[in-house]
DNA sequence: TTGATATTTAACCATTGAGTTAAGTAATGG
DNA sequence: CCATTACTTAACTCAATGGTTAAATATCAA
């Protein structure tokens, strides 16, 4: 049994996993904007993309500063950091000319099956 | 109506965004091994298990290469490319001196706007 | 006050996701 | 052959998600 990790990342990963959510980081990135106007360009109702900017908001995605009936909108990166950093650890994963794990492991490796002890990799 | 990105970064962000998903990775970081091992950290049931990989597979990360009745997995970092290049068009929004929008709200304005919609405690 | 505008909340529904147990498949070895 | 080992598939439950419509809230503007 062993213990989980951040429980933000969970819901990090899980607020950008939906596609609408993405779009609208991306046009929040160009600029805060309202509810309605981030809402337009959905083939959804109001409500839907409501609760889209709540999630968005609720992992500290979206930052709204209310003004009269408008809700203005605005994104902050700040979370994908986490996102950012935990996918980075990977990265020599996928950075380097060894695309897939398999090349690597055809090269440096003749036979270690399991626990690599001895690793190098790192 | 908006044309959506591309759906396999849904599928990759929602892969992350599972915790068993994500220490199954991190462990096969460490080098290639059986379903079992992966498995015996956790306290689900290995069907539980075998459902994460398949997901893990089916977006590409992770790679069997099936040794008689062992499954051999490997990681595969090339789908989390995607990922990293997606959140990396956001590094302004977070790399930068005003880390959170909130602060920068905060000097800017009355400060008294800090948690307009307070649901859930997060 | 009345009505329109901006947005959320409530109640509901269908689909998906993560877990379960039980059964099935395939390779290994006495 | 038969049992064991390694794993998957099937069938099910339960909770969460993403959408809906209808109603509520709050502000602006006559």
């Amino acid at each position: 049994m062993v213990k989980y990790q951040s429980d933000t990342l969970d819901h990090i990963f899980s607020a950008l996993s939906d596609p609408t959510r993405r779009a609208i980081l991306a046009r929040l990135a160009l600029g805060e904007t309202t509810v309605s106007e981030l809402a337009e360009p959905f083939d959804m109702s109001l409500p839907a993309v409501s609760k889209h900017l709540k999630v968005l908001e609720g992992v500290g995605l979206l930052v709204r500063e209310r003004q009269g009936r408008l809700h203005l909108c605005q994104i902050d990166g700040a979370p994908m950091r986490e996102a950012a950093n935990w996918i980075g650890r990977y990265r020599r994963f996928w950075d380097t000319q060894l695309d897939s794990l398999a090349d690597y492991l055809e090269r440096s490796n003749t036979n270690n099956r399991k626990n690599p002890s001895g690793g190098k990799n790192g």
